[in-house]
DNA sequence: CTTTGGATT
DNA sequence: AATAAATCCAAAG
C-alpha cells in the first residue's frame, strides 16, 4: 500500500531512522519515543518477536561473513574490480536514456481514502483499514499516532485507542481503482498497474501528441486531488522515489537532465529505492553505505562481495538509472493460496485444511485456465518458522484432486518427520508453479485434437480437459519476439538518438549538445584510422599496471593485460614504479582525488561547496600504497565525493593527466556537465591527444577505443592474416567479458525454457537482461 | 529441482 | 488473544 518505507513493523521503530517520521510534534498524536515504547511493550516476549530476533541474528551473521570476505580482499583485486566495474559503468552511462517521461502514481492511503469518501464521518477521525491482526493502511490522523500499514491492529489500538478499524472492502477498492485506471489509460494506454493504488505511466508519447492540441484542451493534465502522489522522472526507479516526495501539489519532477538526476540521487538514502529493503540496507550500512553517493563510491567493493546481478543493480541505482519502458505484464509464474489461523495441531484438521486450500487454488487456476507441474506447500508454525516443500510432477495438473494428491504427500512427510510431536501450525499455503508454456500447450492441444479427431473421447489421466484459450496462445508469440538482451534493447533505443541530436527542451542547452557528440565521434574514427595496422608495433599503456608497453603488437599487449588482470601478484613489481610517475592513474586513489561531481554544485544555486578542492590537495600527495590500502579498508574518508565523471569515470586515467580544476560554471547544463579546463587528455589506448576537454566525451572515446577499437582491429587482422592467432581470441574474450557483454550463466529458473515474460520488479528487470 | 529468503504492495 | 496474502526473483545446494 503505502510506499513509505518507514511504515512496517516494530523493527523500523527500533531502527532509529532519523528524519523519517514526519511526526509533527504537538497537536494530537504521539512522538516517536512514545510510539516505540508502546510498540515494544506490545511486542516483547511474543513468539513473533522471538522469531524476529532470530532472523535478526541470521542477518548479523550474514553481515559478519561478508565482513570477513571483505577483509580478505587485496588491493590488487580491488583495482581489478574497479576497472571492470567502471567499464561497465561507462557502458551504462553511455546508454543513459533521458528521453522518456515516466510517471509513478501512488494514491495516498487509498483504502482509507475510499472509506472516508463513503463515510464522511470518518474524515476527521483516525481510521485504519484492516483487522485487529493486520492493517492495510491508515489515514493521516492515525499516522500521527504511529499507526501504519502492516501493523497489527491490536497494537495500533494501543497507540491510538480512538482508532476506528474498518474492515476492508476490496471489491469497492477494485471498482474505484478501475475508474482511476480508465483515466490513466488516456495518458498511457499501456500503463503498468502495480497494485490497486499504484501505477507507472510512460507519458512520453502523450506529451508529444499533446503538443498539437488546442490551447484550452492542453491546460489540464491530471486533475489533482490531495489524494494522489505523482512522481515524474526519466525512469521508473526515479519516478517511484519521486512519488514519495509530494512536493508542490502531490507531484514532484526530476527534469530529464543528467545533472538533475545526479543532484536528486546524491543524498538519497538507498533504502528509498524500490528493491532495497531492510536487510540490504543493513548489509550496506555495514559497509558504510547509506546514500547513493556512497553506493557509487563502493562499487568496486560491492562487485566483489555481491553477486553479479546484485552489484549490477546497485550500480544502476547509484547512477540514477532505471527502466524506461514499461513492459507489458508477463505471464504469471505462480499462483498460491495461504491462510493464517489460530493454532492447528490436529493432523486430521491439517489435512482437511490442506484439501480446502487445494480446492481454492484449483478454482483460481481454472479461472485463468492454468495448469502447472510444481506444487509447493508452505507451513508456518506457531513460532513463525516457515517451511516450504515442493514437488514437481511430470505433466501439468489443475484439479483440486490432482493438486491435493501431491500436496498431501508433501504434508505427510512433514507430519511424519516431526512425529510423534504434531505440527503446530499457524499458517498453511499451497502454490502452483511451472505452468506449461506455449510449446507444452500446443503439444497438448495437438494431442487432444488428434485424440478427438481420432474419434476418441477418453480423457487424459490428469484430466486436462479445460485448456487455455486459443486467444492467449495467439498472443504469446508476439511477446516472444520482444525478448532481447538488455544491451540490444538499449542499443536499439539509442540508435535513433545517435542520429538525431538528443531532444532536450531547452534550446540553449541543445546547441552545446547537438554538435559535440558527432565531433567526438569523428575524432574517434580518425584515431582508429591512424592505428589501423593492428599488429604493427605500437605503444600502449596497460590499463591495469599503467606501464607503457612500448613497441609491441596489439596481441602481445592484450596478453600483457590479461596477465595483469588475472594474476593478482604477477604484476606486483610493476606496482610501485609505475605509480610513481602515473599516480593519477591509481584506481584506489582515483576515488580520492577525483573531483566530486555532486559536490561541485551547490545546493540549487550553483554555489561552490567548499571542500572539494581541499580534497584534491589533501590526497594528491598521499602515497599510492596508502591510497589503495585505504580503498580496501575504510574506504570512505571525509569529503570523498563521486569520483570524477561517476561511472563514466574512465578507469584509465591518462598518464600526466591532472584533473584539477572543474569548471565552476553551473548554469543550466545539459547532460554533459563535466568540463575540464586543463591539459589535454591523452587516450591511453590509442595514445592520442584528444582535443575535447570534456571528460564524458573523453571517456567515451577511451572506452570505444578499448572495446570496439581493439575488437575491430582484431577482426581486421583476422582478415588480413587469414589465420587467426589463438591469443587474440582470448583477448577478445577478456575485453568482452570486462565490458559485461559475455553471455552470463543462464538463468537457473524455469524462465530458460521459452518463457518470454517480463518481470515487473525494476531490479530484476534490469538484472534479468544481463543474464 | 528444491529450499530459503528478500522484496514489494 | 492477536503480526497478512500474493507475487516475483535470486542464491545455493
Amino acid at each position: 500500500m503505502d510506499n513509505t518505507k518507514e511504515k512496517n513493523n516494530f523493527k523500523d521503530a527500533l531502527l532509529l531512522r532519523m528524519g523519517l517520521n514526519d511526526n509533527k510534534a504537538g497537536m494530537e498524536g504521539l512522538d516517536k519515543e512514545k510510539i516505540n515504547k508502546i510498540i515494544m511493550e506490545a511486542t516483547k516476549g511474543s513468539r513473533f518477536y522471538g522469531n524476529e530476533l532470530k532472523k535478526e541474528k541470521q542477518v548479523n551473521q550474514r553481515i559478519e561473513n561478508m565482513m570477513q570476505q571483505k577483509a580478505q580482499i587485496t588491493s590488487q583485486q580491488l583495482r581489478k574490480a574497479q576497472l571492470q566495474v567502471d567499464r561497465f559503468a561507462m557502458e551504462l552511462e553511455r546508454n543513459r536514456n533521458l528521453n522518456n517521461t515516466i510517471v509513478h502514481v501512488d494514491m495516498d492511503a487509498f483504502y482509507a481514502a475510499v472509506e472516508m469518501r463513503d463515510n464522511p464521518e470518518l474524515k476527521e477521525k483516525p481510521i485504519a483499514v484492516g483487522s485487529m491482526s493486520m492493517l492495510a493502511t491508515s489515514n493521516y490522523h492515525a499516522r500521527r499516532f504511529g499507526v501504519r500499514a502492516a501493523m497489527p491492529g491490536f497494537i495500533a489500538k494501543r497507540l491510538c485507542p480512538q482508532l476506528i478499524i474498518v474492515p476492508p472492502n476490496f471489491d469497492k477498492y477494485r471498482a474505484v481503482s478501475k475508474e482511476v485506471k480508465e483515466i490513466l489509460a488516456e495518458y498511457d494506454p499501456n500503463f503498468m498497474a502495480m497494485s490497486l493504488d499504484e501505477a507507472y505511466l510512460n507519458i512520453t508519447q502523450h506529451l508529444q501528441e499533446r503538443q498539437g492540441w488546442p490551447e484550452d484542451k492542453r491546460r489540464y493534465f491530471i486533475k489533482m486531488g490531495n489524494c494522489r502522489k505523482i512522481g515524474i522522472a526519466p525512469n521508473t526507479m526515479l519516478a517511484k522515489v519521486c512519488s514519495d516526495k509530494n512536493k508542490p501539489n502531490g507531484q514532484y519532477q526530476i527534469v530529464p537532465s543528467r545533472s538533475a538526476v545526479m543532484d536528486f540521487i546524491k543524498d538519497l538514502p538507498i533504502r528509498k529505492v524500490s528493491g532495497i529493503g531492510k536487510v540490504t540496507e543493513k548489509m550496506l550500512l555495514a559497509l558504510g553505505i547509506v546514500t547513493c553517493t556512497e553506493l557509487y563510491q563502493q562499487r568496486a567493493l560491492l562487485s566483489l562481495l555481491f553477486s553479479e546481478s546484485s552489484w549490477h543493480y546497485f550500480l544502476h541505482v547509484a547512477l540514477g538509472l532505471g527502466s524506461t519502458d514499461l513492459a507489458r505484464d508477463g505471464e504469471r509464474k505462480s499462483m498460491s493460496v495461504e491462510r493464517t489461523f489460530s493454532e492447528i495441531n490436529k493432523t486430521e484438521e491439517q489435512y482437511s485444511l490442506c484439501q480446502e486450500l487445494c480446492t481454492e487454488l484449483a478454482h483460481d487456476l481454472q479461472k485463468e485456465g492454468l495448469k502447472g507441474r510444481t506444487v509447493t506447500i508452505k507451513l508456518k508454525n506457531v513460532d513463525f518458522e516457515v517451511k516450504t516443500r515442493a514437488s514437481t510432477v511430470p505433466s501439468a495438473i489443475s484439479t483440486a484432486e490432482d493438486i491435493f494428491a501431491v500436496a498431501k504427500e508433501l504434508l505427510r512427510t512433514e507430519v511424519t518427520a516431526g512425529s510423534p510431536q504434531p505440527l503446530r501450525l499457524r499458517l498453511m499455503g499451497v502454490r502452483m508453479s511451472t505452468f506449461s508454456n506455449d510449446d507444452d500447450r500446443k503439444h497438448q492441444q495437438r494431442s487432444i485434437i488428434g485424440f478427438l479427431q481420432a474419434g476418441n473421447q477418453g480423457l487424459s489421466p490428469t484430466g486436462c480437459t479445460a485448456d487455455r484459450t486459443d486467444k492467449t496462445e495467439l498472443v504469446k508469440p508476439l511477446e516472444t519476439s520482444r525478448k532481447k538482451s538488455f544491451f540490444d534493447k538499449k542499443r536499439s533505443e539509442r540508435i535513433p538518438n545517435c542520429q538525431d541530436p538528443p531532444r532536450c527542451k531547452i534550446a540553449g542547452e541543445q546547441a552545446l549538445q547537438a554538435s559535440e557528440p558527432s565531433q567526438a565521434l569523428k575524432k574517434m574514427s580518425e584515431s582508429f584510422k591512424t592505428s589501423e595496422n593492428s599488429n604493427d608495433p605500437q605503444t600502449f599503456i596497460c590499463p591495469v599496471c599503467f606501464r607503457e608497453q612500448e613497441g609491441i603488437s596489439l596481441e602481445a599487449f592484450n596478453e600483457h593485460v590479461d596477465a595483469c588482470l588475472d594474476g593478482p601478484s604477477t604484476s606486483e613489481n610493476s606496482e610501485m614504479p609505475s605509480y610513481s610517475h602515473a599516480s593519477s592513474a591509481d584506481i584506489g586513489q582515483q576515488a580520492h582525488r577525483a573531483v566530486p561531481l555532486w559536490e561541485k554544485r551547490g545546493h540549487g544555486d550553483g554555489e561552490i561547496t567548499s571542500g572539494d578542492g581541499a580534497d584534491l590537495t589533501e590526497t594528491e600527495d598521499r602515497s599510492p600504497k596508502a591510497a589503495s590500502m585505504d580503498a580496501v579498508g575504510n574506504n570512505h574518508s571525509e569529503g570523498e565525493g563521486y569520483p570524477d565523471s561517476q561511472g563514466k569515470s574512465c578507469p584509465l586515467s591518462p598518464a600526466n593527466e591532472t584533473v584539477s580544476t572543474l569548471s565552476r560554471e553551473d548554469s543550466a547544463q545539459p547532460c554533459t556537465d563535466e568540463v575540464v579546463t586543463g591539459r589535454a587528455l591523452v587516450c591511453p589506448v590509442c595514445n592520442l591527444e584528444q582535443e575535447t576537454s570534456d571528460l564524458t566525451l573523453f571517456n567515451i572515446h577511451v572506452d570505444i577505443c578499448l572495446n570496439k577499437g581493439i575488437i575491430q582491429e582484431l577482426r581486421n587482422s583476422e582478415v588480413n592474416s587469414v589465420k587467426q592467432p589463438k591469443g587474440s581470441t582470448r583477448s577478445t574474450d577478456r575485453l568482452q567479458k570486462a565490458s559485461g557483454k559475455t553471455k552470463r550463466a543462464g538463468r537457473k529458473t524455469k524462465g530458460s525454457t521459452s518463457k518470454r515474460t517480463k518481470p515487473r520488479d525494476p531490479r530484476h528487470t534490469l538484472d534479468g537482461f544481463f543474464k
